[in-house]
DNA sequence: CGCGTTCTGGACAGAGCGGTCCAGAATGTG
DNA sequence: CACATTCTGGACCGCTCTGTCCAGAACGCG
């Protein structure tokens, strides 16, 4: 057997997924990406063969690790609406926090490329969908416990619970006020 | 007094906030500019300084064009929920039969650009708080009428209901099912 | 050790980008 | 008509982009 790769192929790819996340694709050129992860061209393309697929694994890579973040909350203790309001909370403050407030990968992924690639969009999808899927669960949970309301399937309600969300982020982007997004978030869940 | 221009700034204008609004402002070079408006590089950049100016006046164009749209709502005879059923549904029908789904012009420079242009993010801004104020009157009237709840101020609905809407926009950008987005709508409404 | 395979750095190619420039065409005024 | 002024087409510039290529370094195996 020959010589070694001199990277972890994983790390690299978290560190491009960083970077895309924070531009845009058409805005992340392939020197940043080289200059992040620390590869050469050679070893980037030799690795990933070309930038739209180095994006689609960062893109997919981003949704497995938001994915086990959120599902943490899952096992937290306290009623469905606690945990509820504990996760929204903390995905707004994350990105008000962030120095350059950026949103989900997956919205970025949408807004920017949509269908015209639609395997990033089957990925963004992907990534709503599964989210969704996990505020219903924790909805439910808030309906057997009786912290939320039963007068409307929790499925549904998780639809909406999770489009605004996603709303929020968008305005979380150019907000001068964010506190204004969290009375937003507030409004919502008094509503269920 | 020497020679005019062969052109008409405003249609030009709206020619390339059709072309910005499709594509992003990335991916929109100069020369699809000037293929859309019809314009040489030299009147395009005589008349537009800049491409980032260009672009910044398009979208300020946008909201002029969207929120006249939109105004005439507050016109239409009806109850203040049937007016705001209307407008909502329209608004993400409109975007679910274009051909590419293209989402608010503002969402996506909130999302592409984000504060990276102040004045960009300004616009997208105001572009937000004026759907919302004119949600909010429409609100308001629903509760005048009583066909919408009053145990919550109109104003924070507004930020609710169209913090929806831009996620529901989002979605519609990838979404095989644009049934399930309207009935996201409704389940909104029916928690208001 | 020497061979075969793989990885790596950097040069390179070809295309497209935003923006400038200038010669000449068009037009209103005296 | 002649002039001053503005607009227009297209060539052009310098830069950056994505992706390729190759010579040589690194390494495991026989």
């Amino acid at each position: 057997m020959p010589r070694h790769k001199e990277f972890d192929e994983q790390s690299a790819l978290d560190r491009a997924l960083e970077t895309f996340w924070s531009g845009s694709f058409a805005a992340t050129s392939t020197e940043a990406l080289c200059a992040s992860t620390g590869l050469s061209r050679s070893s980037l393309y030799n690795t990933f063969s070309c930038k739209s697929d180095l994006y689609r694994r960062s893109l997919q890579r981003y949704d497995q690790v938001k994915a086990a973040e959120r599902n943490d909350y899952l096992d937290r203790p306290g009623t469905g609406r606690e945990v509820l309001t504990a996760l929204l909370a903390d995905v707004l403050g994350l990105q008000c926090d962030d120095p350059d407030r950026r949103s989900c990968m997956a919205i970025n992924a949408a807004v920017e490329i949509g269908d015209n690639d639609p395997q990033v969009a089957a990925l963004s999808r992907a990534s709503f969908d599964g989210f969704q899927e996990m505020l219903a669960t924790l909805i439910a949970r808030g309906q057997d416990d009786g912290s939320i309301t039963s007068t409307v399937p929790a499925a549904e309600l998780a639809t909406v619970v999770h489009t605004t969300l996603i709303g929020l982020q968008v305005r979380a982007r150019v907000s001068t006020d964010p506190a204004n997004l969290t009375k937003a978030l507030h409004t919502l869940l008094s509503l269920i």
